[in-house]
DNA sequence: TCACAAACGCTTTTT
DNA sequence: GCGTTTGTGA
């Protein structure tokens, strides 16, 4: 019987396939170029591990998204059952192990913490500029935001921003990064940073509590290594420390999330990190025909930073690949659809193709064509399910049921539905909260001096609504949310509304009842904390289930690690792809031909490439130049398909409907901005109201549309910009 | 306090 | 061109 699984294990595969398969103790290193077999090789050394005698208890692997965890699940319970493996993402596997164990208890955080997402953590941000009597509208919280997340990827805290960084902004920023933290320790919130600062800072200062775990992870694999940061990386090192039985697998030429933090160092210095490390190169690719994998290969020699490698396939030799060009995107969109439909006539499924662009602005024009030909799609990471307003107000009573001290649940739930309590009550709530030394959630149910009538009415209902929902049990949490449902009279507060997006509101809210139903199924043994961490972590890519007969669309970084028949690449034009905000320095251009690159090699058979003539972006109209990685590409199999009708001199003639009365600052020119302080003007592009001026700020170089931007001319006149 | 309108700022990618 | 924030009036 198990020589049977062996050989069924080793059976079909090629012999670097084989090394990394069989290889047990010691690290080793896989560097697999796209569709060369790795998510097989990793499933089957899994299985080798357990085979050889190692218990799934002591393996962890740690993969990019929740959609490949699950899969490598599945994929290895072919073979074997394996009970207490744990295969997870980065960021889940850190919530796991703090919330195991009284672990976080011992950082100062209970273990019922809330995780804070994107919009939570930007709330914070706000009201932390508001304690500290900062404008926010000078100093950006998104910006804060990103300064912030930045460091803690490279684990520097506001004392290390303030060492590291000179200048007024990271002053500013490590105060706010500084009030921040108190603020989430307050809440007893981790923002998806803090999950992996936090378990470095329990590893580091708790050796038992390390040692545990380097006794219990005995084998880990890390996929997609390439776009770890370096969080991520001291993980890693801190797990594998003790029995240095760690693979890594990636691939350098598909990192694309070098602005998260992500350190493409990180995979190409692996062997300095293990000297003896073990390393096999998968070169052979079972993907894609010869021309695609040839069109990819020549587009990535351009990158100079890299480890040259060569890429082969046996797979036949393909069809060539369109590059279809037209007048705008909605006719791009009509040529893909059109497409589509033919392919879809030659027996090709709507679930064997898939769309992807840079941005997902992009997505809209798509859609809209499609939805025209009745073709099905699903976009991936449309506005995210559980981001939505009506969601969140019901995950916001959930998380203060469980975390009671959670501020941004709190603020998000005391006034929706609406009970009469505004800004100028809760803050007085809240001062006197603080100068009680009360919980902010207790404080309802008191007498507060100078709230009187109506909204003390408001807050004593809300308190005795609050104490109702306690005596509902936390689980199963299908009948507590309903329970929420009811006594809030959420879907009536919905009802009163009378926008069009009503009804889809209360669609998404039984959407998030069945959510939890399937919850309470699939985890009998389940909890309310674990749904909501769940539903933390959960990304875009994981609610896609790939068998739905539906046209895929998604980013192009959405398209990692996933495979299609039929590809569509659109928007192949210069500020989108390579993205305008990309190109300044080599490295970010280099990320943007792999995005590119990532794209190709997703496809199978066929593959199509466009651009356009011109272009709507921030609703006017802009003449688009061809990508410059089109010219990268092999000139014999990249067949260019004109289907313009606009000549360009009509777009040149202004027979365009928008008028010409902005006056062009010229290069050299030195202007002022409000926000960016004073520039030199570097280019001006476009014309109308498409006018824009790229301009040398000290902060750096900015594109502006001459419509919006204040700029100011220092030398001479003023224009005027009507 | 809240509803509506006007102004604003903006889009790169996401755990 | 849109969704969000800010300002105004009831």
């Amino acid at each position: 019987m198990t020589k049977k699984i062996l050989s069924n294990i080793l059976d079909d595969v090629t012999e670097p396939q084989r090394e990394a398969i069989t290889h047990l103790e010691g690290p080793l290193q896989v560097l697999a170029g796209a569709g060369s077999g790795k998510t097989r090789v990793i499933t089957r050394r899994v299985c080798y591990l357990i085979e050889n005698g190692v218990d799934p208890y002591n393996i962890l692997a740690i993969t990019f998204t929740n959609k490949a965890a699950a899969e490598m699940k599945e994929r290895v319970a072919q073979y074997y059952s394996h009970p207490g493996m744990w295969i997870s993402t980065f960021h889940s596997m850190c919530a796991r192990i703090l919330r195991t164990d009284a672990n976080i208890e011992r950082l100062g955080f209970s273990r019922y913490f809330s995780i804070y997402d994107t919009t939570d953590t930007l709330g914070v941000i706000k009201t932390a500029l508001k304690e500290l009597e900062l404008d926010p509208t000078h100093w950006k919280p998104a910006s804060l935001a990103a300064t912030i997340s930045d460091a803690k990827n490279r684990l520097v805290g506001p004392e290390g921003l303030l060492k590291e960084k000179s200048g007024y902004y990271h002053q500013v920023a490590s105060r706010v990064y500084e009030k921040y933290q108190s603020m989430l320790r307050a809440n007893n919130a981790l923002d998806f940073d803090d999950l992996q600062v936090k378990l470095i800072q329990l590893f580091t200062e708790h050796h038992d509590v390390l040692d545990r775990y380097h006794e219990k992870f005995l084998f880990i694999l890390i996929d997609e290594y390439q776009d770890t940061n370096f969080a991520q990386y001291a993980l890693q090192r801190l797990l594998a420390k003790k029995y240095r039985n760690v693979c890594v697998t990636g691939d350098p030429d598909q990192s694309i999330y070098g602005w998260r933090g992500a350190n493409l160092g990180n995979i190409l210095e692996f062997e300095n990190d293990y000297p003896d490390a073990k390393v096999v190169w998968l070169e052979q690719n079972y993907r894609s025909t010869k021309y695609i994998l040839r069109a990819a290969s020549e587009l990535i020699v351009h990158n100079k930073m890299r480890k040259p490698k060569g890429l082969w396939t046996e797979n036949p030799e393909g069809k060539t690949i369109p590059l279809v060009y037209t007048d705008d995107e909605r006719t791009e969109a009509e040529e893909i659809t059109s497409r589509i439909k033919k392919l879809s006539e030659e027996g090709k499924k709507y679930s064997e193709m898939a769309i992807f662009y840079r941005t997902n602005a992009q997505s809209r024009v798509l859609e809209a064509a499609l939805r025209k030909e009745g073709i099905p799609y699903f976009i991936v990471g449309a506005v995210e399910f559980y981001r939505r307003k009506e969601i969140k107000d019901i995950l916001s009573y959930l998380k203060l049921l469980v975390n009671p001290v959670d501020q941004s649940a709190f603020d998000r739930v005391i006034n929706t539905p609406p009970r009469g309590i505004g800004q100028g009550s809760l803050d007085k709530l809240k001062a006197w909260a603080a100068a009680e030394g009360t919980k902010l959630l207790d404080a309802t149910a008191c007498e507060i001096p100078g709230i009187r009538g109506k909204v003390a009415k408001g807050l004593k209902s809300f308190a005795a609504l609050f104490s109702k929902l306690n005596e509902i049990p936390a689980y199963p949490v299908a009948a507590l949310v309903t329970g929420i449902l009811t006594e809030t009279k959420y879907i009536s507060y919905l009802e009163d509304d009378s926008g069009e997006k009503t009804l889809e509101r209360i669609a998404n809210v039984e959407e998030l009842v069945n959510a939890a139903e399937e919850y309470d199924r699939d985890h009998p043994d389940g909890s309310l904390n674990d749904f909501l961490e769940r539903v933390a972590l959960v990304q875009d890519i994981d609610t896609w289930d790939g068998h739905t007969e539906a046209v895929a669309l998604m980013t192009l970084h959405a398209a990692k690690g996933l495979e299609f028949p039929a590809v569509f690449i659109c928007g192949l034009e210069e500020g989108l792809l390579p993205h305008s905000q990309s190109t300044q320095t080599e490295s970010e251009l280099e990320e943007e031909r792999r995005l590119l690159y990532v794209g190709i090699t997703r496809t199978k058979e066929e593959l199509v490439l466009s651009h356009v003539k011109r272009r709507s972006r921030f609703g006017a109209v802009i003449p688009s130049i061809p990508s410059r990685f089109i010219d990268e590409l092999p000139k014999d199999i990249v067949i260019e398909e004109d289907r313009t009708v606009l000549t360009t001199d009509l777009v040149r003639e202004h027979k365009l409907e928008y008028p010409v009365d902005v006056e062009a600052p010229v290069p050299g020119e030195r202007v002022r901005h409000p926000k960016f302080g004073i520039g030199r003007v570097v280019e001006t592009t476009g014309y109308g109201k498409s006018l824009m001026a790229v301009v040398d700020f000290p902060v750096g170089r900015k594109t502006l549309l001459l419509e919006y931007a204040r700029l100011e001319r220092l030398s001479g006149n003023t224009w005027t910009h009507k």
